[in-house]
RNA sequence: CGGGGUGUAGCGUAGCCCGGUUAUCGCGCCUGCUUUGGGAGCAGGAGGUCGCAGGUUCGAAUCCUGCCACCCCGACCA
């Protein structure tokens, strides 16, 4: 067949691209960097969208919208903003096209040049404040707490369908606080709902954890992130909050008059995550057979594939499931009976494999004759013969049990891959050996988390939260330590 | 932007070094019959600017020059 998918052995990157293209998730547009996701992949970020737009209302945010073009001069307020984006933004120049004198095609009109170059949004902090200096006022319009859902464009170098692409999707939350606790409240709250995100509907276990200065955010006093473990041993940084201080307040002049009737600055955060979650889950649990997505999140939870040679078979087979299908329908259990006469049975098993779908179920007139159906899991490709009568219960048990063991799986996978090294040459080792988290000291500096970057390629993913706070010596410089901190190479 | 690689049908490819009838094979697609409990079988059929533009030659997918696109590695990064 054409679309087997590659051994993840040879080429990690290679198995990756073919599952997003042969699962029918995403394709390269054509223009560079620009990805088109595929009607199967956006029901997955669907999926995504509703669960964290719950999250963040339950929460207490709102959202809304601002434009997609930012003036250039709003972009260059915040210095170390700038600084971290410069690089990779698109800039609108013109505003009209026309014939080219020579009648060689379309040209830009040199008469119709912008006054000032718009930036194509790399994220909205600029606008946003921009606005919000002018919705704030007083202590009572404080918290200032919302969402938008937009798509951004980051002209990177090298792109990856879903990891880094120049166009992403994604949700951004911006929120200004009258005191400073309160924003880094804020701040943490939302990692934690990102982490309860991963971890209970992506079944996808994180570290939770700050950056250090070398990796935080352009502009942000703290940035608190959830670090993900692919299969091949490589992090992935699958959310980040920041506390960004009074830094775009001050940038923007956003103030507010306190309960006393003083004008202070507000305190800020700012917090996302993109498209590249689909990735993630992509790379968290799928297999040689194609992708395994969790319940949670699966665009199909159930499918049943008949199996018939008559169109009186097939009608029996119907009638015969139709009581499941409503029974796990009035669950809020989404099930597709694929009775598509075009392809035979074994392509169906092999399609709905490549596709994730958790639970299959397949029917045929021995079934019938017995009162039974075949029920096979995507997760473990386990087979089991169920009666008719119990097939509705066993079900709803059966993806809960999937959610369950997805996450257990994946989370033993990345407790065996973190590794406490004490000496830089087993630091170096395990990473070349067995990939994965290294938890070690570190003094602290950016002059060794560089080093220890140009020497291993690892970084710092983040300084966990829950870590222990045992003082020792830096495994590279043998300076003072005040925690063990977790080193990766990442994607 | 530096290093390496690849462009041949919708997809994956052979042919290129050493130029020579009608460009190879598989998958997919279309038609018919038989099939349908793990990507069905047989028979027939359609589908090609050999990345683009020049050049060399009696003759170019093949040799030469220029350009373009994509992939991998680096720098950059959600």
């Amino acid at each position: 067949m054409g679309n087997k998918l590659t051994k993840r052995s040879e080429d990690y990157s290679k198995w990756y691209n073919d599952l997003v293209i042969n699962a029918d998730l995403a394709e390269n547009s054509g223009v560079r960097g620009f990805m088109v996701i595929k009607p199967y992949g956006y029901a997955i970020w669907e999926k995504m969208q509703a669960e964290l737009d719950r999250m963040f209302k339950e929460t207490g945010h709102q959202n809304a919208y601002f434009p997609l073009l930012i003036p250039k001069s709003y972009f260059s307020k915040e210095a170390s903003h700038v600084a971290g984006f410069a690089k990779e933004c698109a800039v609108v120049t013109h505003y009209r096209l026309k014939n080219a004198e020579d009648g060689s095609g379309i040209v830009v009109d040199p008469d119709a040049k912008l006054e000032e170059e718009l930036i194509v949004r790399p994220t909205s902090e600029t606008i946003i404040w921009d606005t919000y200096r002018k919705w704030v006022q007083s202590y009572r319009d404080l918290p200032l707490l919302i969402n938008q859902w937009a798509n951004v464009v980051r002209w990177e170098m090298r792109t990856r369908l879903f990891l880094r692409t120049t166009e992403f999707l994604w949700q951004e939350g911006h929120t200004a606080h009258a005191t400073k606790t309160e924003a880094i409240i804020e701040a943490e709250q939302m990692m934690n709902v990102y982490a309860d995100f991963a971890e209970n509907f992506m079944a996808m276990p994180v570290v939770k954890g700050v950056k250090s200065e070398n990796e935080r955010f352009a502009g942000a006093l703290e940035t608190y992130c959830i670090e993900a473990l692919m299969q091949d041993g490589k992090a992935l940084q699958a959310g980040t909050s920041h506390f960004l201080g009074q830094n775009f307040a001050k940038a923007f002049d956003v103030k507010f008059t306190t309960k006393e009737g003083k004008q202070e600055f507000v305190w800020a955060t700012s917090w996302g995550v993109s498209t590249r979650l689909i990735g993630a889950l992509i790379m968290t649990h799928s297999d040689d057979n194609g992708l395994v997505l969790p319940p949670n999140l699966a665009p199909i939870q159930v499918v049943i594939v008949p199996i018939h040679k008559t169109e009186d078979q097939l009608d029996q087979i119907k009638e015969k499931v139709s009581s499941i299908i409503n029974h796990l329908k009035s669950k809020g259990i989404s099930v597709k009976f694929d009775q598509r006469t075009t392809h035979t049975p074994g392509w169906k098993f092999a399609e709905y494999e490549l596709k994730g779908v958790p639970v299959r179920l397949a029917i045929g007139s021995r079934d019938l004759e017995n009162g039974t159906l075949e029920i096979a899991r995507r997760d473990t490709l386990e087979k089991k013969v169920i009666t008719f009568d119990e097939a509705s219960t066993y079900i709803e048990d059966l993806l809960k049990q999937i959610q369950t063991d997805l996450f257990d799986k994946a989370k033993s996978y990345r407790d065996t891959h973190i590794t406490e090294v004490d000496d830089f040459d087993s630091f170096k080792n395990i990473l070349e050996t067995k990939g994965g988290f290294v938890s070690a000291h570190w003094d602290g500096t950016n002059e060794t988390e560089e080093k220890i970057k140009e020497l291993t390629k690892a970084t710092i993913r983040c300084i966990p939260l829950n870590s222990d706070n045992k003082t020792g010596v830096c495994v590279f410089t043998g300076k003072a330590s005040q925690r063990k901190v977790l080193f990766a190479k990442a994607y």
